[in-house]
DNA sequence: GTGATAAATTTCGTGTACGAAATATTACTT
DNA sequence: AAGTAATATTTCGTACACGAAATTTATCAC
């Protein structure tokens, strides 16, 4: 068997089964992982669409769409820069503060919880690999 | 720094930067990944939506989407099964042929330039860290 | 044989995710 | 100061991806 595919295969399952436990285990706060993501970044200080793009690593467009949906929702709001118009700068709402006592815990213990049984050298090991991994890749991305 | 959370981030740009870089290439095909999944199911018998979705750990839903795509640019059909008329049977067109030819090449080669440089050793290491990351999490998963 | 159950697929609603185009605003150039 | 370029964000169109509900067909119980 391939092992470069193995590998490729690998990847994906590992990412979508952690994807598949934290949805699952934040359904029951109301939000998703991606907003999740954004709201950490804007905790405690707001933050441009810029700059959580660049911090989440997702589109313009990807953010401002899970912001919509954040704001519908009332957990954070958009607020005009006075004095540099263009910039839209996301805050957190009075309504989150709950929210975040709750999911600190989930995130907190989340991973903990996966990973214990592992020791620190197996993380060390895996963490060794995929960076090596994610080197060679991003310079050959260019 | 959070070790879990760094292999989770690790994990996450990778498939990314897999996912990227696969997606670049392939546009000029015509065709995403999803679809390659898809396509190379179904070559070159074909198989129902059923056994695609299990083959690519997908949902119904998921692959009958992709599959309305495929179809709408000719390069499958969906054929009624003659004895069990709820089973729907999806076949290749002679116009993926074509397509077949340059796409073989790129997956032959993709992944191998991708992983060029890295040894046997480097590989085994990857995978056997992966796999037992994975083992253990889908055991967690129940 | 008829009604309930089961199985295979599709449809629907929601939420990512992207790039390209559009919009709004600021800065720059002359 | 007018026109152009640059910057920040949103909108639009496309493609996943899922689960729940709907649809279609087959099977089973009686």
């Amino acid at each position: 068997m391939n092992k470069s595919l193995h590998i490729r295969d690998l990847l994906k399952r590992l990412n979508k089964t952690f994807g598949t436990m934290a949805t699952k285990e934040l359904s029951q706060y109301g939000v998703t992982v991606p907003q999740l993501m954004v709201i950490r970044e804007i905790h405690p200080d707001p933050k441009t669409i810029g700059q959580i793009s660049k911090a989440v690593d997702l589109s313009y467009s990807t953010v401002s769409g899970i912001i919509d949906r954040l704001e519908r929702e009332q957990l954070v709001e958009r607020v005009r820069d006075e004095n540099d118009r263009r910039v839209v700068w996301i805050r957190k709402t009075p309504k989150i503060s709950e929210l975040f006592a709750k999911v600190d815990f989930f995130s907190e213990n989340f991973y903990k919880r996966i990973f214990h049984g592992f020791s620190d050298e197996d993380l060390d090991i895996i963490i060794q690999s995929m960076e090596t991994l994610i080197v060679k890749l991003e310079e050959r991305e260019s």
